[in-house]
DNA sequence: TATAACATGTAACAAGTTACATGATTTC
DNA sequence: GAAATCATGTAACTTGTTACATGTTATA
């Protein structure tokens, strides 16, 4: 699924913007729950204006670089409805690759293992700090979020509860 | 982090095996938790091969292809025990991109956007199930197993809530 | 006056996938 | 005799990243 072309799609949607504040925008308010790069930005977004998807008005304000200034194509429309119902219905499997250490923990120390499991607890722990401090946002861009905190809540509780069963086996 | 390393790695730890064994072994019993596809897992153990974390001898049954059999080398030894030590400690930011649809969600019609998550709930439902009547794993790939789980249990939970949310705004 | 922010890109690389190629053996 | 399984790979492609290039303007 072009996910990344729905994103952009639906935030010019919402309102025309030049590359770099779309960029702006997905860092600083979705980037807990995203990582478009810049230049896959500029790209994508190359490409959907060769695609017609989008078209751009450039505009210039003193002797600053040249902006392009983004919006969405009738066509463009057509592609974001079928992209949101496609990407609504659909489920692609999750992998947690990080768990192939998970598979060969029993391998380790008991005591070891649940040292470097605490690392990984803090290191969640923060990130859900982080989400759950951000600012609100508008609709339902906030159910991202809100997804975030779930799956991070799930995972602490999670690893936590693996630590314990290590310190049962460590202490019997 | 190079978890496809520390899978292949792990697997031939336990037990020497050729390449298609361990592809098979994958494919049968974690396929719910990983998705190592054959010519990545056979361009991975030559790549290992010369990088002297594994050996392997060759053996022949009647006029069959030759199979290379591998195993750990100390080097290799090495090389597991710090991935593993990495990869428990560490931890990577998870995105789910499914959750862009959901950002643009205001824009369907809720009874629209309800049924299409029903599909989407559906398609998590039968994943959990055939995860959940799974034969069991030895030692602690089951925990693998187990965190899917719980994952998928968090996401049909989470579903079926915004199915709600969505009813709610429907009907008043 | 140096650094950060504004604004857009290119080029080279890395990782992994799909589709294809090969050929023997067992099973239906 | 056809299809599935055993066993190993190659080549081309897709996707996205990192590092680099360019030049302006506001801020410390």
């Amino acid at each position: 699924m072009e996910y990344r072309e729905l994103l952009l799609l639906g935030l010019l949607r919402r309102q025309s913007m030049h590359g770099y504040q779309l960029i702006d925008f997905i860092e600083n308010n979705l980037g807990q729950c995203t990582d478009l790069k810049k230049p896959t930005a500029y790209f994508l977004l190359d490409k959907m204006a060769a695609a017609g998807w989008i078209r751009f008005e450039t505009s210039r304000e003193g002797r600053r670089p040249v902006k392009r200034i983004y919006s969405l194509t009738p066509e463009g429309e057509i592609v974001f409805q079928r992209l949101l119902r496609d990407g609504l219905a659909s489920s692609e499997p999750t992998f947690f690759w990080e768990d192939v250490s998970l598979a060969f923990l029993e391998v380790l120390d008991p005591r070891e293992a649940a040292s470097l499991l605490e690392m990984h607890r803090d290191l969640i722990g923060s990130r859900l700090e982080k989400v759950r401090t951000a600012p609100d946002h508008p609709g339902t861009i906030q159910w991202m979020v809100e997804h975030q905190v779930r799956f991070l809540e799930m995972e602490l509780a999670w690893t936590d509860e693996l630590i314990r069963r290590l310190g049962d086996t460590g202490g019997a």
